[in-house]
DNA sequence: ATCCAGGTGTGGG
DNA sequence: CCCACACATGGA
């Protein structure tokens, strides 16, 4: 399949695949069900075995046209670098409970060990469901302080229509989740962006207050999100996701 | 030893 | 509204 896409970028800029996908001489994998599902790139072409076609666009977001966001992003000189040295970096749209699992273990915690934590909760390679999660021994996983989190979330989420989320506006969807133990705006966003895919959600995380300060001199978790709404609406997450990798570049990662 | 990591919850001005 | 602090864990 021939598409504009930079696999490696979009499988290791800090999204879902990073804690629950594998690398393996250059292919990406992961167990499901139905078996191991294998991506990986050469030139611009890209393969896959174990997952059909429709699960890989769903995946990956190939119907999301990037030359248009680029449009919309490249209004200032920023991300219209960004843009260019990232070019084929694109959002991941990943199942709604395990992106939500994967972000309260994000919680003041570095991305090594957030995979670490998360590889622990594996089970066969599938999340387990929050059913199963609420009542499973979860000490051996080290997540610190965010285990009670886990847990009382598994649990309220186990007895509540959680997909019903995704077919609400963002604004109500994003309130409905902070309902939930451990859930803040920012786990919030990434769970609305990389699980429901709402691609106006805008984490606020200490890189991108970092960036926003350096790059446009904007400090606030408020003033941030509506300086990102003018400037970038609908794709406040493509945005943010260019930005964060532009920032990082900057600053050795842990 | 001290700081930091894709923050949240709580308590205070 | 904003700010300070505790919260487990482990790498730098």
């Amino acid at each position: 399949m021939r598409t504009l896409l930079d696999l490696r970028l979009t499988m290791e800029s800090g999204q879902p695949p990073q804690f629950f996908w594998n690398k393996t001489d250059g292919k990406y994998w992961r167990d499901f069900s139905h078996g191991r599902c294998y991506l990986w790139q050469s030139g611009d072409e890209l393969f896959f075995s174990g997952c059909d076609e429709r699960q890989v666009r769903e995946f990956l977001r190939l119907e999301d046209s990037l030359e248009e966001i680029y449009e919309v992003l490249s209004g200032d000189a920023v991300l219209a670098e960004a843009v260019q040295r990232f070019r084929g970096l694109r959002i991941t749209k990943n199942d709604p409970w395990e992106t939500l699992v994967a972000f309260i273990c994000s919680i003041n915690n570095n991305i090594p060990r957030i995979r670490r934590n998360v590889q622990c909760l594996l089970r066969n390679g599938q999340m387990p469901r929050p059913e199963e999660l609420a009542g499973a021994k979860l000490a051996h996983a080290k997540l610190g302080f965010r285990e009670r989190y886990l847990r009382e979330t598994a649990s309220r989420v186990s007895s509540m229509d959680f997909g019903r989320i995704g077919r609400m506006g963002y604004d109500e969807a994003k309130q409905e989740l902070m309902k939930l133990p451990g859930v803040g705006e920012k786990v919030a966003d990434c769970v609305l962006l990389f699980g429901f895919g709402y691609l106006e959600a805008f984490p606020v995380d200490v890189w991108i207050h970092r960036a926003m300060r350096a790059y446009y001199g904007i400090s606030g978790v408020r003033k941030i999100r509506q300086f990102a709404r003018e400037q970038w609406h609908p794709y406040e997450g493509y945005a943010q996701q260019y930005l964060y990798v532009l920032v990082r570049e900057h600053r050795p990662r842990v």
